[in-house]
RNA sequence: GGCGGUGUAGCUCAGUUGGUUAGAGCGCGGGACUCAUAAGCCCGAGGUCGUAGGUUCAAUCCCUACCGCCGCUACCA
């Protein structure tokens, strides 16, 4: 074993091979993540996306870093305002219900948030407006003309493909404002003959409206420097942005539309037309709103400074690869224009080090569609096989760096033939041995230093290094299959030291085996406890540990009685090869973890659910 | 149409900054065992790395073209 001195004032020995992070000063750690547009339930491909954020915010916990993580639903917007007609509800209501279910899904899911709140959030109107004041103050948000496509009965602002008509060189008709699907022309919604809104059928107006615009040409500079600098971005998020930088132009960040934040005092329109922030713009600011909202809720108002000040936090943000460009050029081109005009008692804001974006989900070969049902919910799912099974099968074959597909019957395999036979079986086994030759009671056979044995301990005390370089580098199911490959070391192991064997002899080397297996077990445990934590907490409670070393979300009220997930997440496990458990009485005997599924009855379930 | 992605064993996916026998898991075939959720262990069979050219001493990995699939195309993140 390697011991070294680590880098910080104290200096004191550490062991190599039980990361030599949590030894220095706790680090603040960002996890911040994309705020899913709250209308409906969430599906497995949203669940793909950003579950990676909960693993990484509870590996950074248990390493001793400061972890703040954050999101919210994303409330404000044109879809919204028309579902919620469509269902005869207020907008307000139609939120409401579906950022209730949103929540649900999450807490299902686990994901350990410290604030999940809303774009509804006053708070979150607050901090909006005043760095949208902040950018007019400054000149890089400035008033502008843009011709708009408008519900000629319901005055509604439109959007190019929600214009439909004839198409003027090939005459078929539904063509959309954008593109003639048929010959697959460019089209401009103006373009159109007998344009009509494809959402009402009634005819379209186009008219000259005001707006304020964003002048991301100003800025371009500083987003190319952010883009090319970031050693952290993916190539394909990389790609994606800068393919995009070079046509950087304005763009309207207000909408004609009743549902939104409002502009602030002083800021409205002179002849009096109501405006609102556009989503994209406001959303991603909700990540800073996200935070302040926390610290004021905790009563220490400031706290939310230590993640957004240059130097003092790693700030990681998880999408979905449809929103890279958000956070790759809107996000940091809003940062840099309010970072020109700092008042007193402002910080200067930190842009994001770390954008983690994910590839697509799809189902069946083709993307996720609620409407035309195709679509698999977080929420059906965790009701079938459980949030473990999910996670397990989302992390080590989800969309990590291209897209993935999600099938229900390779989900069921690996869940049995993975997570089941080789991790769930060698804890039923060992317990089993325990119970049976050991009256319950953990072995603790000291000097166990045979060869095999050692191995097996050295192999588990070495993967939490390996395993959370791996997290950290975003490689969560290269991380994973790095734990599971040591757990086939444990399989082969027990084969070959059969303790089952001698159980007449006291003190003989099945008590030393089942000393070692024990002490892998619970090192193992920890390790797949980011990615598995329901699970994690089951073993750890089946060995007889009181302990929470999973803790979970919870739904609480914000300072506006609105529900939001927060939660206590101090108890953590420790990241490092611990051997807590020997002599511990197991809590129920044989422990079975994970129930065997049945292919053709989760298979019916989910198909009677589609 | 434009932009981008992608095509590697039956399936889901890694990987190669170009270099001797291309990897994993699952699935499949065979074997020995029985503590265990008929799980685990051992052995094995499967791939001309989409097609055709080009660059190179050498290409699955670079370039070009083509074919297939997928996504985006700005006011639905």
């Amino acid at each position: 074993m390697i011991f070294y001195y680590n880098n910080n004032e104290r200096g004191h020995l550490i062991e190599n091979n039980t990361s030599s992070q949590r030894e220095q000063v706790a680090r603040k750690i960002g996890v911040f993540v994309a705020w899913p547009y709250s209308s409906g339930p969430r599906h497995v491909g949203h669940g793909a996306a950003l579950l990676p954020a909960d693993v990484v915010a509870r590996y950074e916990r248990s390493r001793g870093s400061d972890v703040l993580m954050v999101s919210g639903t994303d409330e404000y917007g044109t879809p919204n305002l028309i579902a919620a007609e469509k269902k005869g509800m207020s907008t307000k209501d139609f939120v409401d219900m579906t950022s209730a279910i949103i929540r649900k899904d999450f807490i299902d899911l686990g994901m350990s948030f410290d604030w999940f709140t809303h774009t509804t959030s006053p708070n979150h109107a607050e901090v909006a407006q005043n760095i949208f004041a902040n950018l007019v103050d400054s000149g890089y948000v400035t008033l502008g003309t843009m011709n708009g496509s408008f519900d000629s009965i319901t005055s509604q602002a439109l959007p190019d493909r929600y214009v439909e008509g004839t198409c003027p060189r090939c005459g078929t008709e539904g063509a959309r404002g954008d593109q003639c699907d048929n010959c697959t022309s460019l089209l401009d919604p103006t373009d159109l003959i007998d344009p009509h809104s494809s959402l009402t059928k009634n005819p379209v107006e186009f008219r000259p409206t005001q707006h304020y615009f964003l002048n991301l040409d100003l800025l371009k500079n500083e987003v190319e420097e952010f883009i090319e600098q970031n050693p952290n971005l993916r190539t394909e998020a990389k790609k994606l942005s800068s393919s995009l930088i070079s046509e950087l132009r304005p763009r309207a960040i207000t909408r004609e539309l009743s549902w939104g934040i409002p502009l602030p005092k002083g800021y409205e329109l002179e002849n009096g037309e109501n405006r609102v922030l556009y989503v994209w713009f406001e959303a991603v600011i909700g990540y800073l709103s996200a935070s302040i909202e926390w610290a004021k809720n905790k009563g220490n108002p400031e706290a939310w400074k230590d993640w957004w000040t240059e130097n003092k936090s790693k700030n990681y943000y998880f999408m979905g690869k449809d929103n890279v460009p958000f956070h790759t050029i809107i996000w940091p081109a809003i940062i840099a224009a309010k970072n020109h005009n700092v008042r007193d008692g402002e910080v200067i804001l930190k842009k994001p080090d770390i954008i983690a974006s994910s590839g697509n989900l799809n189902f069946g070969g083709s993307k996720f569609s609620s409407s035309r049902g195709n679509v698999a919910y977080i929420k059906d799912m965790i009701k079938i096989v459980g949030p473990d099974a999910l996670r397990y099968y989302l992390i080590s074959s989800g969309p990590e760096n291209r897209d993935s597909n999600f099938a229900v019957e390779d989900l069921i395999l690996k869940y049995n033939n993975e997570l089941l036979a080789k991790w769930g079986n060698l804890v039923s086994r060992v317990t089993n041995l325990i119970e049976r030759d050991f009256n319950g009671i953990v072995p603790s056979k000291e000097n166990i230093n045979s060869v095999s044995d050692q191995d097996l301990l050295n192999h588990v005390a070495t993967t939490y290094k390996t395993v959370g370089e791996l997290i950290e580098s975003g490689k969560l199911s290269a991380a994973l299959r790095e734990v599971m490959d040591c757990i086939a070391h444990a399989n082969k192991y027990i084969v070959e030291e059969k303790p089952w064997e001698d159980t007449s002899i006291k003190n003989g080397r099945s008590e030393e085996v089942l000393t070692a297996l024990s002490i892998f077990i619970e090192n193992i445990n920890k390790l797949l406890c980011p990615f598995i934590p329901h699970a994690s907490q089951k073993v750890s409670n089946a060995f007889g540990q009181k302990d929470i070393i999973s803790p979970m979300p919870i739904e609480i009220k914000n300072q506006y009685g609105q529900g939001v997930l927060s939660g206590d997440y101090s108890q953590s496990l420790d990241w490092k090869y611990t051997k807590n458990w020997l002599g511990n009485k197991l809590s129920g005997g044989k422990a079975v973890i994970f129930p065997k599924f049945k292919n053709e009855e989760i298979l019916k379930v989910f198909n009677d659910l589609l």
